[in-house]
DNA sequence: AACCTTATCGCAACTCGTTGCAGTTGCGTC
DNA sequence: GACGCAACTGCAACGAGTTGCGATAAGGTT
């Protein structure tokens, strides 16, 4: 979600954004910047790019990936990576969060700033390293996981 | 590494851990594991692939592929993800440990157990959840990038 | 040594993304 | 309102990795 008001409330910031950034304001971006704040949660790229072929069958996969990558150097978007190391979007005024996946049976959670500040910590404290926890992606088991013994099933990390 | 002694002292017992979970011995996966062998460090699927060809230009990815897959079950073989998410293996009895990104120079570190356990301690206390350290990809600034203010350059995470 | 089961191979086709390049067009300026 | 620069688009070709499938060949049996 971009907008803390709707969408045409927002769009015409982000506009200002787009320009005060040297960057253009096009048809393409705006459908895609309006799939994305149709959006919750994460989408991968090719998701977007789906969602937009079905408003806009003319849309192009490049134009996508690059508006993306133009995104988040503006700050509007970040990713993060799943399972399989693919990169997933999620649009930023939403509350920072990593990502936590049990590698066994696929399941996946949020991991809170709370829950993450022993690790940034630990990172900052020994190295001076700025952990980006939106970007942080922690694998293993869980606990009902752990608990069953052997894999459950065949999720892949 | 695969050794503890020569190459031609350890493939025999790699064969029999083959044999006896049901899986062959094939020429194709003596010359990757020849190969794995003799590799220090990560390799990345691609790069496993061009250098099984150099020996044997008639190397398939798929098999290269799958063959990875079939090691890592059998647990000779681990993967992490690099800074763009792509696949990076390594060899089992390696010391385990995780990785730590900057997103901005692009260097990296090794993250040992010691570094890494308040971080595992933290998620096997408050969700049961058992971190898979050799899994673990931390991104974020390093000291010299943070202390550097802008981005130094472009580095792509 | 011939035989049989089935794991593995190689191919071809496909998905997800990226990139170089030439043509287009947003948008600030005159 | 026309002009011009450079950001952006779309295409086409490519790199990485996966998958379905028919053909091949390990390796245990007789």
């Amino acid at each position: 979600m971009l907008r803390s008001g709707s969408p045409t409330d927002t769009l015409p910031d982000v506009r200002e954004h787009f320009r005060s950034a040297g960057m253009r304001w096009t048809p393409q971006r705006r459908l895609i910047l309006q799939v994305l704040d149709e959006t919750d949660g994460h989408v991968t790229g090719s998701e977007l790019v789906d969602r937009c072929r079905s408003i806009d069958p003319g849309t192009t996969p490049s134009t996508v990936y690059r508006t993306l990558r133009a995104l988040e150097d503006v700050g509007l978007v970040r990713h993060a990576h799943g399972l399989d190391g693919r990169e997933e979007f999620h649009v930023r005024p939403g509350n920072e969060h990593g990502h936590l996946h049990c590698g066994d049976c696929g399941s996946s959670w949020e991991i809170g700033p709370d829950e993450a500040a022993a690790t940034i910590e630990a990172f900052r404290r020994a190295r001076g390293f700025d952990v980006d926890l939106s970007h942080l992606t922690v694998v293993g088991r869980c606990r009902s996981c752990v608990a069953g013994a052997a894999k459950p099933s065949g999720a892949r990390s």
